[in-house]
DNA sequence: AGTAAAATATGATATTTATCATACAATTTG
DNA sequence: CAAATTGTATGATAAATATCATATTTTACT
């Protein structure tokens, strides 16, 4: 078992606000284990006992709509929890966590989290920070959905994708998302996500294969 | 000055959680105003000192898009709080907040609300499951507004609209929208969002005037 | 009440985007 | 390694929606 005071991500998320003792209250209770790309965390609908801490790798967070398409609300990435918002409102998730690179996670059972939330402030306070971020990023997100055409949105993606995971020496995008998940963000037919980013290409703006910008 | 131990919304948002002292603390640093329909209670970009709780009347949470149009991303009623992201992020507002009916609110200091969450778990714990809860309505518009048409889109606004906000004896909506607002919720230009206002009343689905489902 | 201003309505048209069809490339699998 | 599956690409077309233009109605104002 893996302690949690020499973690990587110990730092990140409102893990950051644990002391020694509760890093080794959480050592002893939480489970390890390894997601493979394309496998599911959680389901959208399941009811958790508890949050994730992606020590490796990132994972989509995802809601399906009744025409049966895949919208992709958010990407988490190392470092990030995953079903705090489940939690928090005791009630079963709203979303889906699939892997889209292969993952380490911890699950870290709800009464230790509860628990913290009783005694540690700072920690409560970081979790409400980490929850008000997303809720700021998802009214960012309604807007551009609601208000931009599918070409801004595209390129808009395409470079947040570059600051939030960086890119190798050959300009290349480190993450790799399929044409049907950049589509899944954007919320567009897969086509026509294609279709753009083949524009995009004959326009020099990116060259594909791995894809860079 | 009105004593929040006896306030109408004394039960509703997180405040709920707050005892007679805590209370008596409130009233004593608060100031109440009004704000008429169709005033500004904060803007965009604004740096709050502080939270206001909806005494009465509702408000329209809404950004800015580079379009020019307005996308409205949350209404607000009586009993809710306005700038509770804000406060804890430590950011200045990413949303405007605009009275749509004659409004009654106070201004809490962000001081007091910071002590709150030193001294009262539940409080925290409160905020918490509200911000959350704006997390998960976010998160379902996101859906929405990606994969659904405006009609669709339309048509699930005025039920909503209905069960957020009541009826009048007479089945119209008790909230009055102009045609502009409906089209920023739903994200559509307001031709459209007439048009299909119009299709639905020959259609029989509503009938037009105040407007009733 | 009478006029100006704003909101609503509707037509004509252009643009964007989805859908359907099919081809080709890449990857997985036995 | 070949066959089968999956992902990517592109054309043709249809559908949805935005935009522009212009009435008409409602509301605000003094």
């Amino acid at each position: 078992m893996g302690k949690c005071e020499q973690c990587i991500v110990r730092e990140f998320s409102a893990i950051k606000a644990l002391n020694k003792d509760e890093l080794l209250k959480i050592a002893d209770c939480k489970t390890s284990y390894t997601v493979k790309k394309g496998e599911t965390v959680f389901d959208e609908g399941d009811a958790l006992n508890g949050i994730y801490c992606i020590k490796d790798g990132i994972c989509k967070l995802s809601k399906l709509s009744d025409n049966g398409k895949d919208q992709i609300v958010k990407l988490v990435k190392k470092g990030e929890l995953l079903g705090q918002r489940s939690l928090i409102s005791e009630e079963s998730t709203n979303l889906s966590a699939v892997a889209v690179e292969d993952m380490q996670i911890c699950f870290i059972p709800k009464q230790e989290i509860l628990q913290f939330f009783n005694e540690n402030n700072q920690f409560s306070l970081n979790m409400m920070k980490s929850v008000c971020g997303d809720l700021k990023d998802a009214d960012d997100n309604m807007v551009n959905l609601a208000q931009k055409t599918v070409k801004q949105r595209l390129a808009e993606t395409l470079l947040k994708l570059e600051t939030d995971f960086g890119i190798h020496e050959d300009g290349s995008l480190k993450i790799q998302l399929s044409r049907e998940e950049i589509a899944g963000m954007i919320g567009t037919a897969t086509e026509s996500c294609i279709r753009l980013l083949s524009e995009f290409n004959k326009e020099g703006w990116i060259s594909l294969q791995g894809k860079k910008i």
